[in-house]
RNA sequence: GGUCGGGUGGCCGAGAGGCGAGGCAAGGGACUGCAAAUCCCUCUACACGGGUUCAAAUCCCGUCCCGACCUCCA
C-alpha cells in the first residue's frame, strides 16, 4: 500500500506523513463552540477529520483522537442572559445538539471531548509559565494577555506580518491595558454577575485560545501529530494556540489541517449571515447516512456549495450504490465483507482524495451490477466488497450497525411473507396476461411506498427512501 | 491595505506539462407485456490576453471576476 500525504496549511504543500511515533497517530480538532444549533458546515468539519481517523486507523495507526468543546465564552453568556437562562444549561443544551447530529452523520465520538471549563487549573499552569518567561503579562486588572511581539515566530500559519494587520477595532484601545493592540486575552476578568474561577491574578474567565493549547497539552503532550479544525481558525485561533504553546517551550502541532466551507451562493455558511442549514432541518429531507455521503463526497480542502437539488441527487446516486449492496447480500446470502482496493487507498493516500476515490467506487458500481445480470457471483463479491470497504472509510456504510436501525427482523420477515402473497397475485395475473390486473397490484404496492422489480431472479421488493 | 483560495462541458466535480477522472442530465441502443432497475454507445471543457515549451487546463507575466481571513466563526 501506498504511503499516506497529507497538505500541510504550514507550508501549504502536500507531503509524506510521518507520525512522531510509530504505529501512533495524536490528533487534536478544535470543535464547537455551542452557542447555537449546529449547521451543516460544523457537521462537515467533523466528518473530514472523522474520514482521516478512519482512514488512520484502516492503515494500522493506533489513533488518539481529542475534540474539544468551547463550554464557556462571550456569546454563551450573551445569550443565555438573553434567554434568561444559566450559562451552564444553555451550553449543555447545545452540546447535547452537536453530539446527536455527529451521532446521525455517523461521527465517532473523540477518544476523549474534553470542556473548556473543565481544564482551569492547566490553564492557569500555562499562563504562570508564560508569565514566568516573560511572554505573558498581567496589567493588574484580572486580564491577562499574551505579548506577541516577544514570540519568536509569529503568524507562520496564515504567513502575514504583525504589522499588516488590521488593528483591533473592538477594543477600546484608551482604555485597554495592551502593551500592543495585537496583544491577546489569555484570560479575561470577569465583570459583574459572569461566571469566573481564581487565578492569582484574579477571577475570571478563559480566552478563547488558552483552552486548547493547555488541553491539548493535557492529553496529546508537548508534540503531536495534526492539528485540524475550520479554514476561519488558521488566524486568529490557530495562530495564537502556536504563539502560547511556543513560547511555553512546547513543540505543539507538527501539521495543520484545515476544512474547507458549505457556502450558498458562494458565501460562507454561517449564523451572522443567517444562511446556516441546521443538520436537523437537513435530516428531515435526507437520512443521516446520505447526509455523510454528501457532505463527505467534496474533497475536504474544496468549498462545498450547497443546493438542494444537489443534495437530491447526492442521495440518489447512493441510494444507487446501497442498493446494488443490498441486492448483492441477498444473491450472495451474506452481507459482503470489507475490502479496502488499491485504487481507493491510492486516493485516500493522496490527501484524502476523496473525488477519486468515488470515481473507483462507480467502476466498482458498474462492474458489480454486471456481475448481477451475468449471475457472476465472484465478480459480486469482489465489487461489492470493495465498495463496502470504501463506504466505511466513509462512514457510510450501509450494512454498518450504526445504520442498521429499529427495523425488527421478525417484521421484515413478517411484511416478506405479506408482500409475497401480493407478488404471487401479481404473477398469476401476468400469467394469464391481464395486465391491467397486475399493474394495479404493483401500484397499490407503490403507493404503500413499496417499489417492485422484475429481475432475472423474480420479482424484488424495497420500501422506498424518503425524498 | 496585507494574507490566502478559486474561475473546468447543460449541471456537479477531479486533475496540475503530453495520452479528455468520475457522476448527474441529454440522445441512441439492449433487456421488459409495460414499468423499474441494470448494462452498452454518443455528445459537450478548461475566465480573458500574452509568453515559455516539440507539447499548456496544468508553468510564467498581465487583466477581469468570485470568495475567505485580518481578534465572534467549522
Amino acid at each position: 500500500m501506498s504511503a499516506l500525504n497529507l497538505y500541510d496549511t504550514a507550508t501549504r504543500q502536500v507531503g509524506k506523513f510521518t507520525p512522531i511515533k510509530s504505529g501512533e497517530v495524536s490528533i487534536y480538532v478544535c470543535g464547537a463552540t455551542v452557542q447555537a444549533s449546529p449547521h451543516i458546515g460544523h457537521i462537515r468539519s467533523a466528518i473530514n477529520f472523522d474520514t482521516l481517523r478512519r482512514w488512520l486507523i484502516k492503515s494500522g495507526y493506533n489513533v488518539t483522537f481529542i475534540r474539544n468543546v468551547t463550554d464557556i465564552d462571550d456569546k454563551i453568556l450573551q445569550k443565555a442572559a438573553q434567554e434568561k437562562t444559566p450559562w451552564w444549561a444553555l451550553a449543555m443544551k447545545y452540546e447535547r445538539e452537536f453530539t446527536a447530529a455527529f451521532d446521525a452523520v455517523n461521527v465517532r465520538p473523540p477518544t476523549y471531548e474534553p470542556r473548556a471549563t473543565g481544564h482551569i487549573t492547566a490553564m492557569v499552569e500555562l499562563m504562570q509559565i508564560l508569565i514566568d518567561n516573560g511572554s505573558a503579562y498581567a496589567p493588574g486588572n484580572g486580564d491577562v494577555y499574551l505579548e506577541v511581539r516577544t514570540v519568536k515566530r509569529y503568524l507562520t500559519l496564515s504567513g502575514q506580518r504583525i504589522d499588516d494587520l488590521l488593528p483591533a477595532t473592538d477594543d477600546d484601545l484608551a482604555t485597554s491595558k495592551k502593551r500592543d493592540p495585537r496583544d491577546f486575552a489569555l484570560w479575561k476578568s470577569a465583570k459583574p454577575g459572569e461566571p469566573s474561577w481564581p487565578t492569582p491574578w484574579g477571577a475570571g474567565r478563559p480566552g478563547w485560545h488558552l483552552e486548547c493549547s493547555a488541553m491539548a497539552h493535557a492529553y496529546l503532550g508537548e508534540s503531536f501529530d495534526i492539528h485540524g479544525g475550520g479554514l476561519d481558525l488558521i488566524f486568529p485561533h490557530h495562530e495564537n494556540e502556536i504563539a502560547q504553546s511556543e513560547a511555553a517551550g512546547y513543540g505543539f502541532a507538527k501539521r495543520w489541517l484545515h476544512n474547507a466551507w458549505v457556502t450558498q451562493s458562494g458565501e460562507k455558511m454561517s449564523k451572522s449571515l443567517g444562511n446556516s442549514l441546521l443538520v436537523a432541518v437537513i435530516l428531515q429531507r435526507v437520512r443521516g447516512i446520505e447526509l455523510r455521503w454528501y457532505l463527505g463526497s467534496a474533497h475536504y480542502r474544496s468549498m462545498l456549495e450547497y443546493s438542494e437539488s444537489a443534495l437530491d441527487e447526492s442521495a440518489i446516486a447512493f441510494r444507487r450504490i446501497e442498493s446494488f449492496l443490498k441486492r448483492s447480500a441477498e444473491t450472495l446470502g451474506k452481507i459482503p465483507d470489507s475490502v479496502v482496493s488499491d485504487s481507493f487507498a491510492a486516493a485516500m493516500n493522496d490527501d484524502l482524495a476523496v473525488p477519486a476515490g468515488l470515481a473507483t467506487i462507480s467502476e466498482n458500481l458498474r462492474l458489480g451490477n454486471q456481475g448481477i445480470t451475468d449471475a457472476d457471483t465472484a465478480a459480486i463479491s469482489k465489487n461489492a466488497s470493495e465498495i463496502r470497504g470504501a463506504l466505511e472509510i466513509l462512514g457510510c456504510d450501509p450494512f454498518d450497525s450504526h445504520f442498521a436501525g429499529s427495523a425488527r427482523s421478525d417484521l421484515t420477515a413478517a411484511m416478506d411473507g405479506v408482500i409475497k402473497l401480493a407478488l404471487a397475485e401479481r404473477a398469476s395475473a401476468r400469467d394469464r396476461k391481464d395486465f391491467a390486473a397486475s399493474d394495479a397490484i404493483r401500484d397499490g404496492l407503490l403507493a404503500l411506498g413499496i417499489t417492485i422489480e422484475d429481475t432475472a431472479q423474480g420479482p424484488r421488493w424495497s420500501i422506498m427512501e424518503k425524498s
